[in-house]
DNA sequence: CATTAAACTTTACGCGCGTAAAGAAACTTG
DNA sequence: CAAGTTTCTTTACGCGCGTAAAGTTTAATG
């Protein structure tokens, strides 16, 4: 079938009858040659499998297609999550994404950038790991390479920020619990990783103050990323001690809500709104695991939907304006409150 | 501080006092170069930031520094963590990894192999779908690019397979549940995805023969990568119909279990080893959340550290070897029997 | 059918680097 | 210190493609 080998572009032009700048053209965008020229090209390429060359294609191009993906933790299923959606949005839209991993570490997050700076990425979508960020590297960063924050903000970087919005979280679930029950306790780690953390704090306290009653914070120890082990054993803790406080506890996110459910099952302690349950337990994120807890976890869930194509949307506007937006814009979607019965 | 603007090669190893072609060569291999001028040219770097083009550095190299790691769901958090450790070991030893997600397809795995082809890697590990995947689009790849298989075998293709032994899970967890309590049925899906499915079954049946008992598979309904919505909704159906024959289950993969024990929990049957247990249930992979479920789940192992380390190393021993090994070896490492509460 | 715009061909250059060859300079060794 | 070896410099070419300019063909329009 390949009989004639194709080496190169040259050799592509050749056995479809055309010159190489047109095929070119067209490989960088089909629509842009005449439909019988498309026509032709398509039906070679049917026949031979030849692709352009990526590092040759990508040397000389002013824009590349390509666009880098940057998660804090991919092996939390939050962040496999989202980026799974967003990966086959800039798929469809042919781009080419190129995903990487912070790993929970600042240096290998200041590594990626760098990595990411030579890729020459039309676009990048950055969920930063927060706190520990550094911040004036992403900050020169960001001044050479047209960049989205998503889900950690960093004031004033980047072209725009997409995420969620913690207040609408913690409104929804304190004013569900102390409507249903006693007024919850904060169930946190001492020093989050994550900036959203915090503001869930505070949103928890104005909200409690707000409602007139005494806000509660159990910090918990713990660093790193293994939330859900961090909060079983502060969880642990915190029950035997009998520090909570009260009956109900709001974990500021999923897995660590998680980690306090099997802590709580394990010391007997039955959760959830019945008569003979000992605890409620309610939580933010709808972490795709949170349905399959026991019980299941009452939550506050992100619009995964909304801020995948949000984020998306707001990559190609950057990437069509030319790689900078006229005023850096944030967008925060609300929270949609998922009763199960965990509390 | 960087003053004269570096633009290439070029002026990089002008201002380093250096020529072009012996700073190439130090980016291609630090040690190959004088001590004393890898110290001028990393003295150099510290100062003026340079980093060769990634695009014109692989257009040229018969062998790139370039890894494809490609696995078939990275929401799943097995393959999240296993690529965790993959990643770092390849960026310690100087390789770049790109990672890349089948996301469940077989057009998306077959889309990723030709990206992944012009890339030009020096190897590739690849985690295929499995039943689905196209076996000829894959076994061209592998005529191509050096690639270890991993987790999924598919016979005789790729240099090398790395794996667990399913046999030695299997055979494990029926040995200990038979020993201590009622024999296990099999708890999976009809039509697996995954060829691991498939070898445990048959594991598991050679086993209860060995043992003298009856093996009896509860095969539920259900297809893609919602495995815990899969066993959750395959649980109530079987608990609900009585069609499990035995108090005891053993189910395919920890994600199946995990959502029989959330079927079990709503339907109040207490899971476990106690004599106010109704069920025992015990699987296999030691999911990174199985010791938060509740109960926590009795579950054969991988040995995560043990499958990366040797992926890692064969794909090293094949590129040292110029990209073929003499023969396709399959390694496989067994299981080790985790006790938690569940079964 | 003439006019004009769009699409194409030809030609040519450049991107940033790999890499090879030949000779000069710097290190080793006895 | 001479001989040999390693490392470096100089020179030069090529990779596969982007892209620009100028000229030619094709299609669209009145």
């Amino acid at each position: 079938m390949t009989n004639p080998k194709i080496r190169n572009m040259e050799d592509f032009a050749a056995i479809s009858g055309l010159s190489r700048p047109t095929v070119s053209k067209y490989f960088h965008d089909p629509s842009s040659v005449r439909p019988s020229t498309r026509a032709r090209i398509e039906a070679a390429l049917e026949e031979y499998d030849y692709r352009p060359n990526i590092f040759a294609m990508n040397q000389n191009r002013k824009l590349t297609k390509n666009v880098g993906i940057v998660v804090p933790y991919l092996a939390d299923p939050f962040f496999a999550e989202i980026v799974r959606v967003i990966e086959r949005r800039c798929v469809d839209a042919g781009l080419s994404p190129f995903l990487f991993n912070s790993q929970g570490e600042p240096e290998y997050e200041t590594a990626i950038l760098d990595t990411l700076r030579s890729l020459k990425p039309a676009g990048v979508l950055f969920a930063p790991l927060g706190r520990q960020s550094d911040k004036s590297a992403i900050e020169s960063f960001c001044r050479d390479v047209p960049t989205v924050l998503f889900d950690s903000n960093i004031e004033g970087l980047g072209e725009a920020f997409v995420g969620s919005d913690n207040r609408s979280f913690v409104s929804q679930t304190v004013e569900y619990l102390t409507r249903t029950g006693e007024p919850p306790c904060f169930f946190e780690m001492k020093t989050p990783a994550n900036p959203n953390a915090n503001k869930r704090r505070l949103a928890y306290i104005d909200m409690m103050d707000r409602l007139g009653f005494e806000p509660r914070i159990v910090a918990i120890s713990g660093s790193g990323w293994a939330f859900e082990e961090i909060g079983k054993q502060g969880a642990l803790k915190a029950l035997q001690e009998g520090t909570l406080g009260t009956n109900t506890v709001l974990c500021s996110n999923d897995r660590l809500a998680i980690g306090f459910l099997s802590a709580a099952y394990e010391m007997g302690l039955k959760v959830g709104r019945g008569a003979d349950c000992a605890l409620r337990v309610a939580s933010h994120d709808d972490h795709p695991f949170s349905r399959f807890t026991c019980p299941s976890l009452t939550t506050a869930a992100h619009d995964y939907g909304a801020v995948s194509d949000e984020v998306v949307a707001t990559l190609f506007r950057l990437i069509e304006s030319g790689g900078r937006l006229e005023r850096r814009t944030e967008t925060l979607f609300p929270a949609r409150l998922i009763m199960r019965d965990s509390a």
